[in-house]
DNA sequence: CCTATATCAGCTCTACTGATATTT
DNA sequence: CAAATATCAGTACAGCTGATATAG
């Protein structure tokens, strides 16, 4: 593919933006800036994970509901829990859950306490499994390990409260 | 759907890290919340832009193409360079200029200065759309209104390290 | 001859809508 | 009965691989 270019892509649509919205303001381009930077971040950080995840047999998605699930007392979470902590719509834990399901790390259970609901499972496979990938993406911090604990400290802070606008949590 | 979560579920992720994995360091963790953060934002904002897009016929990634048109000074541009300023793959082009000129916003047209090479053209109802949409993606800048002036440019600043070491562009 | 440009067929994946069976 | 849980069918989109025709 090709190169590297000269210069930043997206400085240079911030200027283009400035010349040809002048009344905009500031805040702005300063906007639009970040937007197409955290757009171009989340690019290059997926594809460097499900890179590493590939020889798992996971994606980032299935990585991060396997894990959740390491993290429950008893291996075990309603679809319902999975889908409300990740942020994902139903048919989509339906979706991840049958993957996982068909490469053997989780299984579904009727769920005891709601007739109504299912089990996600952990088998033994998928510990070991979410333990193995973990180390991977530890080894380079999940492909930030070039930003400083400021960079990231401040990327968290930032994006928290972008997230509690979007109403995702309660302060 | 359901409400918002009575806690921020990033940092209960990032506490579970802490106790599954006391041997990764605070920088893991720290890495694994900016992660998580921006995987989370970028749904966010791309269903915002998106939906606010949808009345003009566009997604965010034709808006972007639409508007690179726009900046150009004679309103064309080699599908090869619209590629390379976007980061995206040459098929992604041809499929983002397929559907544009599908809703009469883009003509192609063969390059004069190079036989191999294929022109997007702006059409006048191209420009039109494309000045409407960006009005109304201001209102809200993007999406981000929420944010300081500080927050867009430590988000900026931050990303931009990261987009260099993918190696995105030179310093 | 090798490289660059663009397209095409085909695949994976996520996200979403609308409808449905079951249970609370 | 109304609400919640999960599934299914179908659609849209972005991203990628591999192959191909054309031209520099």
């Amino acid at each position: 593919m090709s190169g590297p270019l000269p210069f930043d892509p997206v400085e240079r649509a911030s200027d283009s933006w400035a010349k040809h919205y002048p009344d905009a303001g500031e805040q702005v381009y300063a906007a639009m800036r970040a937007v197409t930077s955290i757009m171009r971040a989340q690019q290059i950080l997926i594809a460097g994970l499900d890179a590493a995840l590939r020889p798992f047999g996971l994606t980032f998605a299935r990585y991060e509901a396997l894990v959740l699930l390491t993290f429950s007392s008893t291996g075990a979470l309603p679809l319902s829990k999975i889908g409300e902590r990740l942020q994902v719509h139903a048919t989509s834990v339906t979706n991840l859950i049958d993957r996982l399901e068909a490469s053997g790390m989780v299984r579904r259970e009727p769920n005891p306490r709601d007739g109504r609901g299912t089990l996600a499972v952990l088998t033994d496979e998928g510990r070991r499994i979410a333990d193995a990938a973990t180390r991977e993406l530890h080894k380079n911090r999940f492909g930030l390990e070039g930003l400083s604990a400021e960079d990231l400290d401040g990327l968290f802070a930032s994006l928290r409260r972008l997230r509690v606008e979007a109403g995702d949590f309660e302060v």
